[in-house]
DNA sequence: CCGAATATGTCAATATGACTGACATAAATG
DNA sequence: CATTTATGTCAGTCATATTGACATATTCGG
């Protein structure tokens, strides 16, 4: 029986706790809004479980776990990247990415280099074992994600993006806004 | 201590490995998907960071985890559901919800009660002071995603939904499109 | 030039949340 | 009655994160 069974089959309480929608409209909306924003909650976590599960059978060969591929993927796209400013994407302490990055670059995939304008930087980059491990993990995620980004439509996906960038806070909205590519559709707001 | 610093102050590698977007038209155009996708994997993670961050003093301050924090939020949300039910949705082992469910049993967040029709079954629900801390974690997290819901507009707050629900597998789907309100009939179990 | 700040690395100890696999009990079901 | 199901539990392990202290090399301001 592998298959999770996720459809409830009996929810006695239901009814009692949600509050109902009555005739009062600004109750109704008020409970509509609230609906909305747990439905939010239950795709985030949905979505997000999904995604991440994409690339798990390639990792769990390797004995590499997700923190390894949280790594690969933000090193691959900012090549060069110091070890606090991928601190700073990944919020994670010193000690939990000195692990990961350990690892990484044991086994071949991720490459050092002293700064040239200030030497105590490392700079990280991924090697070409890297840059071909970080391709196969994408693409696996890409499978998924772009069959949702197809089934959804091109309207959706600027809705999509438009809602993911403002849930995060500044400091990851301006590094998205940095990453975009150079040729790209000119957003809603004034730069 | 100052605030992570997430611009890159330089990145030697980056043209170098990213494939150009040469004149050929095809090739551009294959550049753009990969980067689209690329980009909906840094918005995957930023998002989903900041979404659970946004619930974290509350949990920390009473020593739970996010773990016992989704347990809170689907039990609330499905009130009286089974054991399985919750490790189908969570995707968790029965270890590990065990853990997280008998702490909030013993602090009295959650109640069990014997199934009517099958008394093997023990359905979960949230007490009054269960549903007091959901809701103290749902107002944290629904400032930020109200405000994004409010930045990004109704529009793409539809396409939003659209691309989250085509990520997730067919059960969540499924999950979901049973969750929504107004439309949700009684579900189809045969009493 | 010197002292302070910065970038990075490393140590030890600990916490959380997940896992596997085996086993136990009660109840439903054919 | 035998089997299956729903749930609980035990023991051990792993992956990922934490804090806080300390070390080294380098840069930078006065």
């Amino acid at each position: 029986m592998p298959e999770p069974k996720v459809e409830l089959r009996e929810s006695p309480g239901r009814n009692l706790i949600e509050p109902k929608p009555v005739g009062l409209a600004g109750t109704n909306l008020l409970f509509l809004r609230e609906e909305e924003i747990r439905m939010a909650q239950d795709l985030l976590f949905f979505a997000y479980r999904d995604f991440t599960n994409a690339a798990d059978v390639i990792l769990d060969e390797l004995g590499l776990g997700r923190a390894h591929h949280r790594a690969l993927h933000f090193i691959g796209r900012n090549p060069g990247i110091t070890v606090s400013d991928l601190l700073g994407i990944l919020r994670i302490t010193k000690q939990s990415l000195a692990r990961v990055l350990s690892v990484l670059m044991e086994q071949g995939y991720v490459a050092q280099a002293p700064g040239r304008a200030d030497r105590r930087q490392r700079l990280l980059s991924l090697t070409s074992a890297g840059q071909a491990l970080e391709r196969r993990l994408f693409e696996r995620q890409k499978e998924r994600l772009s069959a949702a980004y197809r089934e959804a439509g091109a309207a959706a996906v600027d809705g999509f993006r438009r809602v993911m960038r403002a849930i995060m806070d500044d400091t990851a909205r301006a590094y998205i806004d940095n990453t975009e590519p150079a040729n790209r559709v000119p957003r809603g707001r004034p730069a």
